[in-house]
RNA sequence: GUGGGUAUAGCUCAGCUGGUUAGAGCACCAGAUUGUGGUUCUGGGGGUCGUCGGUUCAAAUCCGAUUACCCACCCCA
């Protein structure tokens, strides 16, 4: 039989797994000098959980698990003669796989909302699965790491998670723009528009103007029932005004939001935002942006997405505020804000642009090598010694020809080798090789320590 | 869900309108070099040409079906 792997997954290789734990690393660091705590929810969900929350489309992209024993026994036997998938799928299968992470994170506030101190916030790095067709850096299998607040509708978060936006990309290396936007400000336009009907339509269509320019945006709105002028006003109120800061451009949008209540208190919580992000340091730019819609997502306040400054790829993030995540699930008046890390477009980045350090943390340091049987066992013996100081490191299994032995320490991309014959073992003076330069010098257990170690802080 | 592309060595791919024994680069193994990897040179191993069927004296090559993967759109991360 072939080996293979299913469509749309992919295998993590030794040198991509300390990459990626390198950046979730980042992450999980910042998420937690933030105040937010762990949670993992399991890889399958009950399809009750799951079904009815991404809309229709998300409905078909759930993977479904068949149930176990004699399933067709227990089918819809009439669905089952109709050859009616639909009809038959909840009488197969009774789970699914997890579509995302916000869902069965508010599954996990409703089922625990008694012993959960609010506000509660929780991040969570897992992988999740949608049926989708893959191509390019679109996945079947793939990362979320979402950080969550519930509980409270303090604008304090909004600002708290744009700082935690710029502190990991800061880490990272990656300069970035973070945008910010208010859906209530985009109800605003919508009414002095005239189309509140035709909301939704408008937010999908303002979602696709850095990909298909304004007049795309305009057909599009054409497309979808809005009237031609109220789409060119849509689209003159959200193009750019040259020269004008972030103050001055929410002074134009006050006076032409005047009428609508809905877009004034947007327009507030902006506001407010901005007062709290000019009380922190950030070395990234937070802007206003009205041309953020976020297409027909449930947020129902403050927007965010993030963009890396010089390079075209998509958005590295986004997030909001959702009024009524949990309401679904029994519990109403929940308020909700929270963002997400594409932490494989953030990967890609970073390997295009050179930002993974050269040493990651959990690549092997050192290579013993050992040329007779007795400088082996002494290797052995030096192995554990170094091992409980702290050094990653490893010897080859048998003194074998130290051509092999050096082979297989360069196929590890080990930074050092020490090598160990019998003269070495009497003097205590070991060669250390440095396997990129290839010099090589001679030096003592203690010596060698303080070469890994200096070198593992510089 | 709609449309397109690809399938030949472990990997990336050549192989013209059908015609001897199916190739290259990388990787692998051995030697040049009995205490030095990565670089260089020499040699070597490795393929039912995705699967099934059809056309033909003859199919990796033409035709049909099928399966798998990839890419674009919709949507999304």
């Amino acid at each position: 039989m072939k080996p293979s792997l299913p469509k749309g997954t992919r295998d993590f290789g030794p040198q991509q797994m300390l990459r990626r734990n390198y950046l979730f690393g980042i992450l999980r660091g910042a998420f937690e000098r933030y105040g937010f705590q762990p949670l993992e929810t399991p890889a399958m969900e009950n399809l009750s959980t799951l079904t009815g929350k991404y809309g229709e489309e998300g409905d078909k992209l759930l993977f479904k698990i068949l149930n176990n024993g004699d399933y067709l026994a227990k089918a819809d036997q009439s669905a089952l003669q109709a050859l009616d998938s639909r009809k038959l799928t909840p009488s197969i299968s009774k789970r699914g796989l997890r579509y995302d992470l916000t869902v069965p994170f508010a599954r996990y506030v409703v089922m625990h909302r008694h012993e959960l101190a609010f506000p509660f916030k929780r991040y969570q790095i897992q992988a999740v699965w949608r049926a989708d067709r893959p191509q390019r850096g679109r996945y079947q299998e793939f990362y979320q790491c979402d950080a969550d607040v519930v509980g409270s509708d303090s604008l304090m978060y909004e600002a708290e998670l744009a700082g935690l936006y710029d502190y990991v990309f800061d880490q990272i290396g990656l300069p970035v723009q973070i945008r910010i936007n208010n859906r209530k400000l985009l109800y605003g336009l919508a009414e002095v528009c005239g189309i509140t009907d035709r909301f939704t339509e408008m937010t999908v269509a303002i979602d696709k103007l850095d990909k298909t320019g304004p007049e795309g945006v305009q057909k599009e709105m054409e497309q979808r029932g809005i009237p031609a002028e109220a789409a060119a006003k849509v689209l003159s109120s959200i193009a750019p005004v040259e020269n004008s800061d972030t103050e001055a451009q929410l002074a134009n949008w006050k006076q032409l939001l005047s009428q609508s209540e809905t877009g004034l208190k947007g327009l507030a919580e902006l506001e407010e935002v901005f007062d709290y992000a000019g009380r922190t340091q950030m070395s990234n730019e937070l802007i206003f942006d009205p041309t953020l819609a976020r297409g027909l997502s449930y947020y129902t306040g403050c927007i965010f997405e993030v963009n890396a400054i010089d390079a075209n790829m998509g958005s590295l993030g986004g997030g909001g505020r959702y009024d009524d995540l949990t309401g679904l699930f029994g519990l109403k008046d929940v308020s909700g804000v929270g963002i997400s890390f594409g932490a494989e477009r953030i990967y890609d980045l970073m390997e295009e642009k050179g930002l993974f350090p050269k040493n990651l943390p959990g690549q092997l340091q050192l290579f013993l090598i050992a040329l007779d049987e007795e400088s082996h066992k002494h290797a052995f013996e030096l192995l554990q010694h170094l091992r409980h100081s702290g050094v990653a490191s490893d010897l080859y299994p048998e003194p074998a020809k130290l051509k092999k032995q050096m082979k297989y320490a360069n196929a590890l991309k080990v930074p050092k080798v020490l090598i160990i014959g019998s003269e070495e073992m009497k003097t205590g003076m070991y060669a250390l090789k440095d396997m990129s330069s290839g010099e090589q010098r001679k030096c003592g257990i203690i010596d060698v320590l303080m070469e890994l170690f200096s070198k593992k802080e510089g």
